[in-house]
RNA sequence: GGAAGCAUAGCUCAGCUGGUUUAGAGCACCUGCCUUACAAGCAGGGGGUCACUGGUUCGAAUCCAGUUGUUUCCACCA
């Protein structure tokens, strides 16, 4: 059979994933093993894949086929996400290129077209993981909007409510004015921005009929216009919502603005009379020293509002235009308000100046483009405290490990430093909040009871006094949804139904989870909050381990993005080069928390090192087996790569233990490529003698499908697919019988002197062939090797095959002329009658002995400094000595060789 | 403003509790080869004041302090 020299992944990919689906091997059920755990982070429901998730997936696969290998009972359960905000903003955005506003449908309808639209376009994500392999139990692909989990995130809202942890309250909020929704603090992210410091002129309101004439304060500090009135000035970057000021503000220990201590000021445009009221927040050194209050529109002078209780006028609509509580402008957008205040201001005369300033604006998370708006509203929130306090202890203690261990620092700055959660979400999309309002009167405050049906609800009014007697139409259902990640927090304990059924036969085999896969920068939204639900509610972690991926960026270190358009298609990358490739050439650049620079070269470089592999095998497929005698050489080769195997195997393992999947991955990479083709294969590769290949003896051929079947399985966690194929053709294999659960190698104790031995032949082997190359002697003139010194006689024959060196003479002395090298302090001489350069090879010589004269030194310093005789350990002292002596015996044979040459 | 991490070859990084031959890998680069598995390959090669300064030590890339540069997180002074 004629076997491609090139590997082709699309002839195998496919066809083994559907295999691998139709034998159920990713299925999981309880049973007796060990189980190893993961959880998909559940990625958006309508997104695509992107490098990320690549990554990010690919880390996952390899831990699961991993522990699968090793016996346990390992499942991956994926699942997606109902992302409320950024679905119902794309399912806003189709509506509205159909011209349909959402405001003019009934929860009803949107929710149909937003059904609608996830069933479109969801679960295409969960499909392309498969192109890559991704071994999830697709039985159990579970949604954070179907019935099993939107019945436990109802459920553990009420019970938090029961508790008295979750509370509704009128805070100042983040608000984003596009999704005309409520954020979290942890869902905003400020930018640096370009943009100007507005100097205003606030006149003083009674400078006329009471002149304001501190003594000595002229000047600089005292502002007067033209005709002789007086002013203060307000720096602001947001001039638009001076229609919302209500009072200014100065420093009791500003001495410059002590003038208008007790006075009041006109708002500009405005003409709306404030106060000038007293506050130490204020900052002396900024601006002008006066601060202009606007408790509507902004956290610090909200609070400013409370304690001097000022008015708060709260002059934006919701979708951030200006409402009917602003005498100017309004209907107009905040934006739009900017340009043309700063217009009128200026035309009025109003406007002192205007500088460049630099500062920070917070933007949604979701939502790039759009501001976000401080605004004060009622929402629901949840009391963190408590949560805080279950999350630190396992994390401090260890009982989950964080990787790398970095991140425990922010981690416990954060849960220490907690704010509320804002839950609500003035959203359709998502978990309807299950509270109920009670009708009450005009003036009186609000009531509701919190349940899980309108039954339950109307049970408890009807406990109420004065509500003994209302129909359920009387009851109003909280219109908000719930923010998506008080659903993705219970995650690990939902996907087992151990919200709705404590207990469950699955919920106690599967929980807690093994290790978790994910971004750092969803450190605060997920990670923690899993651990306050899986305190909460199993009173244990949801994992033990947690792995921090970096984030993808291009080779310029840029964050990969759709406008820069340096995003490679995954799916593309996949066709081009292959599943196994990609996932090679990912994880040979991740370090666990370090941002990967991602060049396509390196999965390049995956496809090639997946067609090494391929012709590895078919090399070894190619060859003819005979009964014959095995070689000293086959014999020594294959006792070496056993030894190697083992060691190889085992560093593997330590690697794996310590997250460090690049090195382990590396790891047999390099055994691989080097060890098994460069030079087992090299030694054990039958030759040709009259144009026919030699038989390989049955021994040698047996312990080589070994070996490879060992490497394959080594392997297979990173590459699933060409290892599948490989494997199954190596041998004859049962239909049902998979890679997937052969045991992986874990190595062991190895030889270390054979090792060592095997590394001494592969330094002469490479002595000789530079020195073939120097002279242009080809790589098939025999040559012969004389040695001076130790030789290990089991070495002889690799030597004799792989440098094509004919004979290996043990001598006292060299005869003739030669060229001669050393390994260790053992001296090779290649006898080159009439071919060497006496000068060239003096100077060398010389240099040499230079070299190793300057390392002398260096160690003489050492012994013969007293202090490091007596402090240093005896083993330290002692390997000093060796490389006194080895390199006293190096130079020595140097000193002899130019003796003998300038004879 | 506060905190943390990082700084080693052209690039990406190892170097774990200080001592293993005056520092390693992969990629890239240079030279020579289409040699009966593989040019997606083979063989060989060059390349580093371990950011800087000081300290601890018999001994520092490794530990400590400071400086500089850089990244990230938290806070949000208009």
């Amino acid at each position: 059979m004629e076997i491609s020299a090139k590997y082709d992944p699309s002839l195998t990919e496919d066809k083994w994933y559907a295999w691998w689906l139709e034998h159920k091997f990713f299925h999981s059920e309880p049973d007796g093993r060990e189980p190893y755990v993961i959880v998909i982070p559940p990625p958006n429901v309508t997104g695509v894949l992107h490098m990320g998730h690549m990554m990010n997936n690919t880390l996952q696969d390899v831990l699961v086929r991993r522990a699968r290998m090793l016996g346990k009972n390992a499942l991956w359960v994926p699942g997606t996400d109902h992302a409320s905000i950024a679905t119902e903003a794309k399912v806003v955005g189709r509506l509205a290129s159909q011209g349909i506003r959402k405001r003019d449908l009934t929860r009803e309808e949107f929710l149909k077209h937003a059904w609608d639209w996830t069933h479109e376009h969801g679960g295409i994500i969960l499909k392309q993981l498969r192109r890559l392999g991704a071994s999830c139990d697709w039985d159990r692909t579970a949604f954070t909007m179907d019935e099993i989990r939107s019945e436990s995130v109802l459920r553990v809202f009420c019970d938090l409510y029961d508790k008295g942890y979750i509370y509704r309250g009128l805070r100042m909020v983040n608000w984003d004015p596009k999704a005309q929704t409520v954020l979290s603090t942890e869902e905003v992210i400020y930018r640096e921005e370009q943009s100007k410091l507005y100097y205003l002129r606030y006149y003083v309101a009674d400078a006329e009929t009471n002149p304001v004439k501190p003594a000595g304060m002229e000047g600089e500090v005292l502002h007067r216009d033209e005709q002789g009135r007086y002013y203060a000035v307000v720096a602001t970057t947001r001039p638009e919502t001076i229609m919302g000021d209500t009072a200014m503000c100065i420093n009791p220990k500003d001495p410059k603005n002590q003038w208008l201590r007790g006075h009041r000021v006109i708002v500009p445009l405005v003409g709306r009379v404030i106060p000038v009221i007293e506050d130490r927040y204020v900052d002396i050194e900024f601006g002008t020293g006066c601060l202009k209050v606007t408790p509507a529109h902004d956290v610090n002078d909200y609070n400013l509002g409370k304690t001097h209780n000022l008015e708060t006028v709260d002059i934006f609509n919701p979708d951030g235009t200006i409402s009917d509580q602003s005498p100017l402008y309004v209907g107009m957008d905040r934006m739009d308000v900017r340009k043309q205040i700063t217009k009128d201001l200026t035309a009025a005369g109003l406007m002192e100046k205007v500088e460049d300033y630099v500062n920070k604006v917070g933007y949604s998370e979701r939502n790039a483009d759009t501001a976000v708006e401080p605004r004060l509203c009622k929402q629901w929130f949840l009391n963190m405290k408590h949560f805080a306090e279950i999350a630190l202890r396992p994390v401090l203690e260890g009982e989950i490990k964080f990787h790398p261990e970095k991140y425990v620092g922010s981690y416990r700055q954060w849960l220490e430093n907690i704010q509320d959660w804002c839950i609500s979400r003035q959203l359709w999309w998502g978990h309807r909040i299950p509270a109920y309002y009670l009708p009450t009167a005009e003036e009186e405050e609000e009531r509701f009871v919190v349940a899980m049906t309108v039954e339950e609800a109307l049970e408890k009014a009807h406990k109420l006094a004065g509500y003994e007697n209302l129909k359920a139409e009387d009851l109003r259902h909280d219109e908000d949804a719930l923010d998506t990640w008080f659903s993705s927090w219970l995650w690990p304990i939902s996907l087992f139904d151990g919200i709705r059924h404590p207990g469950n036969e699955e919920i106690k085999y599967y929980y807690p989870t093994s290790d978790l896969v994910t971004a750092p920068d969803i450190i605060f939204f997920w990670v923690a909050r899993m651990i306050m639900a899986g305190e909460e509610y199993m009173h244990d972690v949801p994992y033990h381990n947690v792995y921090f991926t970096g984030i993808v960026r291009d080779k310029l270190g840029r964050k990969m993005s759709k406008q820069l358009g340096n995003s490679p298609d995954p799916i593309g990358l996949i066709e081009k080069y292959g599943a196994d490739g990609v996932r090679l050439g990912i994880l040979l650049c991740t370090s666990a928390g370090n941002d990967i620079l991602f060049d396509e070269t390196q999965v390049e470089q995956g496809r090639n090192f997946s067609n090494k592999i391929w012709n590895a095998f078919r090399l070894v497929k190619g060859w003819t087996v005979a009964d014959v005698p095995q070689s000293d050489v086959n014999r020594v080769a294959v006792d070496w790569f056993r030894e190697k195997l083992d060691q190889v195997a085992a560093q593997m393992h330590k690697d794996y233990e310590h997250f460090r999947i690049n090195d382990a991955v590396m790891g047999a990479y390099r055994c691989f490529w080097d060890d098994f083709c460069a030079w087992y294969l090299e030694l054990v590769k039958p030759s040709f003698i009259d144009n026919e290949q030699q038989p390989l003896d049955r021994m040698t051929y047996n312990a080589t499908l070994g070996f490879f079947d060992e490497l394959l399985r080594m392997l297979h966690p990173v590459m699933p697919f060409i290892t599948e194929e490989l494997w199954h053709a190596l041998e004859d294999r049962a239909e049902n019988e998979t890679i997937m659960f052969r045991p992986m190698p874990l190595g062991g104790a190895f030889d270390v002197q054979l090792v060592a031995d095997f590394e001494v032949a592969c330094n002469v082997v490479v002595n000789v062939r530079a020195l073939r190359q120097a002279r242009g002697i080809g790589p098939k003139v025999p040559l012969k090797l004389q040695v001076k010194g130790a030789f290990p006689a089991s070495m002889v024959p690799v030597v004799q095959k792989v440098a094509f060196v004919s004979e290996i003479e043990s001598v006292e002395a060299f005869a003739g002329s030669g060229e001669v090298f050393m390994v260790g302090t053992t001296e090779f001489s290649v006898p080159l009658d009439g071919m060497i350069d006496v000068t060239a090879e003096v100077a060398k010589i010389e240099a040499e002995i230079q070299r190793y004269e300057g390392f002398l030194r260096g160690v003489n310093a050492k012994l013969s400094n007293e202090k490091f005789v007596a402090n240093a350990p005896a083993q330290v002292v002692e390997t000093e000595r060796k490389k006194l002596a080895d390199a006293t015996t190096k130079i020595e044979n140097l000193r002899a060789r130019l003796a003998s040459m300038k004879k």
